[in-house]
DNA sequence: CTTTAATATCATTATATGCTGATATGATTA
DNA sequence: TAATCATATCAGCATATAATGATATTAAAG
């Protein structure tokens, strides 16, 4: 029996999460060209600064991201390689996929 | 500039939160053993029919499962390789992030 | 054609989560 | 040390969404 409560389950649950939201992407994609300061994030992504900093602790708690301070400014970085190859092989699908997921209802970015 | 409502990233978001629910997961990993009735799943899962049927819906729509009827039964199975490959990707990147993903506080599941 | 089994849908509820505006912290420069 | 720049945190609101219980649909069997 596959319980919900399994903790794989839920510690996979929560990575697509990390990467289940529009902001988010964002900025990982941002990072995918090279580290940023927070105010390069802000400027590239339009979010305001909070948001960005509040998104960035979530990917910095689930380890998405690592950050290093350079003076007064905090330099982000994707925390692994291979999150990078999660993006590019959710885009592959998705270049099948696309159809289904433009017209799936739910889900919809606010 | 890169927006939040680019359509790219729109759907990517889209894909990964069809991913990021345990329960629906539970259902993906069920799959990938191989093609399943939805009493099947739900015995397998312990979750409820009409949820079951639900979180099904929610991914016949985003194109991550299909679906053919036979007999009285419906069978589920993967809509794509890849989406088993996701998957597996995600299983890679959490045995080095694990410790990070287990301590964030957000994203719990009910 | 009536009954039963398998699956799908619906309304409701409770919770989770993203965003904003205000404010706090931390680090540099004057 | 005061002023300023860069980042982080917080409270509150509005929305999204997962689960449940009841009910509808579809198909086989009697």
């Amino acid at each position: 029996m596959l319980t919900i409560t399994d903790t794989g389950l839920v510690l996979k649950a929560k990575l697509f999460r990390g990467l289940a939201d529009p902001s988010r992407l964002a900025l990982l994609e941002a990072l995918r060209e090279g580290p940023q300061t927070v105010t390069a994030l802000v400027e590239t992504t339009g979010l305001s600064q909070p948001n960005v900093s509040n998104h960035l602790r979530c990917l910095l708690d689930c380890g998405l991201v690592q950050r290093s301070r350079q003076g007064r400014f905090v330099v982000y970085r994707l925390g692994d390689e291979r999150i990078a190859k999660l993006l590019q092989l959710a885009e592959q699908v998705l270049a099948d996929v696309a159809r289904g997921m433009y017209h799936c209802t739910r889900y919809n970015a606010p």
